[in-house]
DNA sequence: GTCTATACATGGATAGAC
DNA sequence: GTCTATCCATGTATAGAC
């Protein structure tokens, strides 16, 4: 039994590194960058400034580990639904379902990133959320291009990925502002359907 | 000719208050409420601390002036667009394209209101959206209905709502973020006909 | 690795002269 | 109405002891 695994035994303490890094991804999430002070961070992870200074060697550091270790998460999910089997339509349904049911775990979160990457720096350090971003666009392209040479969908390719991300932006945005009146799943999924049969090949009948 | 004339009528000079609201839009929107201080406020309008205060009070007074007068404005665009004749798609593709190119020429208030609306409170001053934003997504739930009686579209007016508010805002926000992969007019225009079309009713052919 | 104490900068706001 | 000078709170960051 090392040091290591006496200190996780411990009562509910888990490391330093680890209180701190929660403490400071609560309060970045619910201040933003600039209003979330360091002293703040500490007090909440019950620790002192230069505690913080060094494991993560200034603000911007364990903001980059924050930011950083939810993406890495979020790519992970991504990743995991990208290469299912299906038609277009059901592979859709599931990859923004669980985009959706994530975001909605990690409201605040998102809140934060929302307004990092579509708002005026805040005085916080450049982040590059581009990769993720662009996973997410890239990977409902492919299968929006797969639905049309399998003659599942027809139109404008990059119109339809930006109506359907919009669908689901506007869902999540929704839940962030006005949580009472947000869609559940079901509802989000009514949304999705109507840009989606906005998509389909007319077929004779 | 009494001395506000005067004063209009000279070099370029408007007004100090003039002065101070432009400094401070351009400001709050660049950097955000936080990060934007009164110090740059005042030397990029050519005056000093106390002129802000003999004015506006304090900061968050001048915040709120700023962001009144740019929703004053909005409200206004859609009022006006909100009374027009025409087929229910007609008229919705008018109010979008409205609001798109009012958003599309103050991107950057765009920028500030939508880290406030969305973002955490960034030690800003509360301040009321919800009217605008209410407004305009009032407005299309009602042409939408107005459209589903007149047979024009079927399906769930609350979905289709959501549908068309996200796939204006995806297009917007795709603008914030990547100038240069952004979508123009006529592009939006495709990714609003694609949930355009999953609205319509089907007819017999 | 963690503490106490402190240096140092910035920012919001005001007093008081003009 | 506008200036100069200043107050005071807060915030980031570090020195140095343990």
């Amino acid at each position: 039994m090392n040091r290591t695994a006496v200190a996780r035994a411990r009562t509910d303490e888990s490391t330093v590194r680890e209180k701190l890094h929660a403490a400071a991804a609560q309060l970045f999430a619910r201040k933003g960058y600039a209003a979330a002070s360091v002293q703040e961070i500490v007090a909440r992870a019950g620790v002192t400034k230069p505690v913080l200074y060094y494991h993560y060697g200034n603000k911007e550091g364990i903001y980059r580990a924050v930011l950083a270790a939810a993406l890495d998460d979020f790519e992970a999910r991504v990743g995991a639904v990208e290469m299912l089997a299906g038609s277009a339509r059901t592979r859709l349904h599931r990859l923004f379902g669980e985009v959706f049911d994530l975001f909605h775990r990690h409201l605040d979160v998102v809140r934060l990133m929302h307004s990092i990457y579509y708002g005026p720096p805040q005085g916080a350090p450049a982040f590059d959320f581009d990769r993720a971003v662009f996973r997410l666009h890239d990977t409902v392209l492919k299968i929006v291009r797969q639905g049309q040479k399998a003659g599942e969908f027809q139109g404008d390719a990059q119109a339809m990925t930006l109506a359907l991300l919009g669908a689901c932006n506007e869902c999540i945005d929704l839940e962030l502002v006005h949580p009472k009146m947000a869609v559940d799943a079901a509802g989000f999924g009514r949304v999705l359907d109507v840009v989606l049969r906005g998509m389909r090949k007319k077929v004779r009948q």
